[in-house]
DNA sequence: AAGTGGTCTAGACCACAGA
DNA sequence: CTGTGGTCTAGACCACTTT
């Protein structure tokens, strides 16, 4: 029952967020929360910790907070703070079932690119994979992931069809918390179109990202293009400062 | 002189973090940076002080915090977090002159679509406002913004070639402090086309963003549609949690 | 084992909003 | 004016890594 041990283990900032969080749901933006000293009372810890709570909140757009007046229940987010998130994830959010087609899997020298990219050797080997991507068995993105070998040794072997993330996470203790993402459109030519299903012409959105993990190196450079009619990308952002 | 007030009459974290991020941009990525006690000895603060600093740091992805280990500075990033920006601020930090074509410039009802966006009734008045964006005397963007005209009284008296953002916190005191976003890829057609300077059927990038002031309040309807040639979006994103 | 960041406390004063 | 969030202090213990 790890379940249980997680939530025991949980820091008490983080126990507060998400029942907040759960209650905020349930009401109507611009309601005023509790002052930050009543929670602070009424969870029992002090306000240091309930600020962090909010916070956490407020990174995630669900509260706003006006200095002298109070936090305010934030008005409805259509999208997170554009999480970082593998193609699976994006897919359940949006209520939809993620599946995968592999084109290809094999390894090769980085080349140039891929190596300034990924902050190895120019012959250092890396993993190629190509992925048609699918929603309730439509394709939406064509997918291609490049990994250094040396990260993820015999990755080749193993169950390629599902998130590869969870794939790097669950066995090479690898996690993805940081990205550095391009967005251009484009037009499909013919032969990404068969792919995705679309007519040639048909507008695309192609997206570069480049991977690091929780020390700052570099773990993927992948580009993915999906099909515009079926996607797009929702982000909320914030005033720097 | 603002000037020194304002430095003056800033919070030390900030003050901090601003000193702290000059000197990190002179170091090596990965180098380890002094830890949370010393800095708060050093800077003659506390710890919790020196956090709020580290906190904004990370944020802004300076650096990077290995618990057990040390605070590090991170690899280069090419991309702030996708700071929300207005078109002037963003072709500036592109290094590039931006300037603008206004095509159209007129108030009617709002109708039920930009009401619902804007938090309005669909009889009250929106100021629209369409452009031509260039950056060194280019075309980049097709622009159309809508304003609730309760909230913009006699903006179509005033200069509309530069930063609308800029005439909105200036002159009105209204400041997007946040932004719903939503990126499609498509294709331009002749009209759009040529008002762009690109062919018929060249891809672009269309955006359509709701902004929202302190106090969580929509404030503009605004829907852009960029050259894919001459504009991508680079976006820096971290996981949550 | 020693030292790091992560969490948390119990206070305090300040700047600002609103009646 | 009162009460809010914003800032700050001087501690403490915990979880984690060992650039």
């Amino acid at each position: 029952m790890p379940e249980k041990d997680v939530e025991a283990t949980l820091p008490k900032h983080q126990r507060i967020r998400q029942e907040m969080a759960a209650q905020i749901r349930s009401l109507e933006p611009h309601s005023l929360l509790p002052t930050e000293r009543e929670l602070a009372k009424s969870q029992g810890v002090s306000r240091a910790t309930i600020r962090l709570a909010l916070d956490a909140l407020r990174e995630a757009g669900l509260v706003y907070r006006v200095q002298g007046a109070g936090t305010f229940v934030a008005g409805p987010t259509i999208s997170k703070t554009l999480a970082l998130s593998s193609f699976s994830e994006d897919m359940e959010i949006r209520g939809m079932v993620p599946s995968s087609r592999l084109l290809s899997a094999d390894e090769t020298p980085a080349g140039p690119e891929l190596a300034e990219q990924l902050g190895i050797e120019t012959d250092d080997l890396v993993i190629r994979l190509t992925r048609v991507r699918l929603a309730d068995d439509e394709p939406i993105c064509l997918e291609t992931a490049h990994l250094p070998s040396a990260r993820v040794p015999g990755l080749l072997d193993r169950d390629l069809g599902g998130s590869l993330y969870e794939v790097m996470q669950g066995i090479y203790h690898l996690k993805v918390v940081r990205a550095e993402q391009v967005v251009r459109a484009m037009v499909l030519d013919v032969g990404d179109a068969s792919l995705l299903g679309t007519p040639p012409g048909a507008p695309a959105l192609r997206m570069h990202r480049i991977g690091l993990d929780d020390r700052d190196r570099p773990v993927e450079s992948t580009t993915s293009i999906y099909r515009a009619d079926r996607y797009d990308l929702r982000l909320a952002v914030r005033r720097a400062e």
